[in-house]
DNA sequence: CTTATTACATACATTCATGTTTGTTTGTAA
DNA sequence: TTACAAACAAACATGAATGTATGTAATAAG
């Protein structure tokens, strides 16, 4: 029996990932809480001592971990966007690279994209996507302000783009079964896609 | 009370209108069988007449409608593969007029999609989507061979990219609340997507 | 017209997940 | 060292969803 303070956080953490796991694998309705706290070696008693109930729990597990397009959003925010096709690919890359090799991540991805649009949850999620879009469309816009982004699109056209690549990315890789890399073919149709949206060179 | 055979019919099938919404709104799991019947104007009884139980209903939600990947692979089937790139744009045309008209297709689509794959319908989307990738890749393989593929891209690596742009869009729509046109936008892209994969005229 | 069966509604039993309460042990502060 | 609170386990109560069993009116077949 654990009983100090610092016993009582691996608790909670095992808590964490025992449901993030589970979740993942089962859906969330379908795992009851006590599956949670045997798979964590507790009982339920813990779990409602660490958690007011499965919401709540849901609430702890997306805080846990910022979503990739959160990483886009600050990183894009800090950098400033003088070569915005640029920030993209390297972008692209790091949150490709982290997702592929962070098991936690792809759990939460599939965790919330299982979710439906009305649950709390669900509406967080849409916020983040509405965010992230929200982002590139400003992205594009400046590339259209400097004459970089192709004339066959609009800004926010190209957001879209760009949107449904990474997403369809992610989706798809995970229900392949990691049936290719992401670092490398990802990448690649990533940048690929990024480039398509260049403006010919003059 | 109704009660003749045609009547039955009815029932049967505004149960299923029923499941549909429901379960695409709220999700599976979430929706009791009594909320499912009352949406119908029956009662539980009615349900149980006509389904064995929940998962039956399901299987009996998925055979009411071909998914789109399923017309892509008939039509495929059907017509060969003389030109293949005009072949998937013209399907991938209907495809997502079809999707964007039908409202039962989206509903269908989102349930799907929120299902866990180790679940019975969750193995048969996964098949679904690998049929249709394997269709995808041997049109590809085709292309290859006439010298008409991009000479930067396997066949496999195509197909992953009609795959994700694809499934991109139709995800990326839904949640984004239909913020813009399928049959416009969506065709746009699906069509710049295809071009990027013709081999450049010699 | 009778009878059997269809197409349900209603009532019931059971299971199961949840939330709560109570009990117990251990760290920790005074 | 004593007392209190933290960190749980275990038992309990409740409600909700499920599946089943029974009842019943209408239909269709003979």
């Amino acid at each position: 029996m654990r009983r100090s303070k610092a016993d009582a956080e691996q608790t909670r953490t095992s808590i964490l990932d025992a449901a993030e796991r589970l979740f993942c694998e089962c859906g969330i309705a379908a795992t009851p809480l006590e599956r949670v706290a045997r798979q964590a070696g507790v009982t339920r008693g813990a779990l409602y001592w660490h958690f007011k109930d499965k919401s709540d729990l849901l609430k702890a597990l997306r805080e846990r971990y910022r979503l990739p397009q959160e990483d886009l959003i600050a990183r894009a925010a800090r950098e400033g966007h003088a070569d915005p096709f640029g920030l993209l690919r390297d972008t692209a890359g790091d949150l490709l690279a982290t997702f592929e090799a962070e098991e936690s991540r792809q759990n939460l991805y599939m965790m919330l994209n299982a979710m439906v649009p009305d649950t709390e949850s669900g509406r967080w999620l849409s916020g983040c996507n509405a965010e992230m879009f929200g982002l590139l469309q400003r992205l594009m816009e400046q590339a259209r302000e400097h004459r970089m982004l192709t004339p066959d699109l609009e800004p926010q056209e190209a957001a879209v783009v760009l949107m449904i690549t990474m997403n369809g990315l992610l989706t798809e890789w995970m229900r392949s079964g990691k049936a290719f890399s992401l670092t490398g073919l990802g990448l690649k149709i990533m940048c690929r896609q990024i480039d398509s949206l260049r403006a010919p060179a003059a």
